[in-house]
DNA sequence: TTATGTGAGTAAGTATTACTTACTAATTTA
DNA sequence: TAAATTAGTAAGTAATACTTACTCACATAA
């Protein structure tokens, strides 16, 4: 029997919760579905009833985070007009995100891009929509003149989020503190102000 | 009985080459012991003879490749004195050597990270070396007052790597070719000159 | 009231897979 | 030439992701 997705029944809520505190301790390969469903309270094959597969429960996980983060930062890119400060918004609320929620951060960096199903899932998607918002604020902020005319969109995207990205990994992985305000200015200051003499 | 590493047999090598053929058809996990052996033409006990387990193999595979990319890249810098050059050698070079080697980068971007281990192993003691030597350049650049003295090292190093690992990750995921003189002047032109009009 | 369909959950598998053990055969060294 | 070391094999085993076939509770409609 198959489930519709339809409703969140309590089983269903237990297995990602026991999942999600997995995750905070341990990799994704070295979490077995005894363990979720022993932490869980619930049987193995029920694991199965509402997730395709264990990857699948990852995705979801991630999915969730992922949903509310999004929200919180386009209501905040929505005060602002200027473009750079658009984008110095979204340097510091990934940070901060990512210093808020060390699970979610782990899984997105470091778990869920070693499967090539990760790029068809839901996930991805709300990832992908993520970007495009940030292409268009680039690409206005070039017609308005803020950015200058010569870069390439696509290219300065790729420089935020890589930045943004590789700031958090090895404290991400090694379990540091993350000083967001020094991050945030620090990565703004280089992109925008450009690091020549 | 243990094998001490010294020399290189004929199976060790058709495992090492068999693993990386593998790996650049699919993804880690998904290869298992039984076809390395196989495509190999090795028993799988004899993984297990060079290799402490699949993770080490994985590791093996990405350290010799690295090998070769470093002593490469070490020669390119010290034939330029110009911190910014180097600095642009050093962002060519890593694209052109993701670009070539599609089964490194793989590993490398995607496959190591997710488990703690790979801190732990020697491939990722090279890695570290690398990264010293760019923070060195970079603290050269500010002290010869090429590079501003108001930005952090650290933080221009982790653009700078974040920059060309992003860059790369989408077209790796899928398959899609790089112009490598494109984006690493891209790069090079937010990250020294800055964004801001 | 009773029949029926459905969603929530369980119990007991099975096939696969990473890894082990205990053994040859060949080659090097003393 | 004897001993020790190295290269390799064959046949396991324990664990794990996933499956199958079932029960129970409950809503709704005849």
């Amino acid at each position: 029997m198959k489930h519709k997705g339809q409703t969140n029944p309590p089983g269903r809520i237990k297995i990602m919760k026991s999942f999600s505190l997995l995750m905070a301790q341990k990799d994704f390969h070295s979490i077995t579905t005894a363990e979720i469903a022993g932490n869980a309270g619930v049987t193995e094959g029920l694991i199965y009833k509402y997730f395709k597969d264990k990857k699948e429960l990852l995705y979801q996980v991630l999915n969730d985070h992922f949903c509310k983060f999004q929200t919180k930062i386009e209501n905040r890119i929505a005060k602002e007009k200027n473009s750079i400060k658009q984008l110095e918004i979204i340097i510091f609320s990934s940070l901060e995100s990512y210093a808020a929620n060390r699970t979610f951060s782990k899984i997105l960096l470091l778990e869920v891009r070693n499967s090539l199903d990760f790029f068809d899932s839901f996930a991805y998607e709300r990832i992908r929509k993520y970007s495009r918002t940030i292409l268009a604020i680039i690409k206005k902020g070039i017609e308005k003149k803020e950015l200058k005319s010569d870069i390439d969109p696509y290219i300065l995207r790729k420089v935020i989020l890589g930045a943004i990205e590789h700031a958090c990994l090895g404290e991400i992985i090694f379990s540091k503190r993350l000083d967001i305000n020094k991050i945030s200015t620090g990565i703004s200051n280089i992109v925008f102000n450009g690091a020549k003499a």
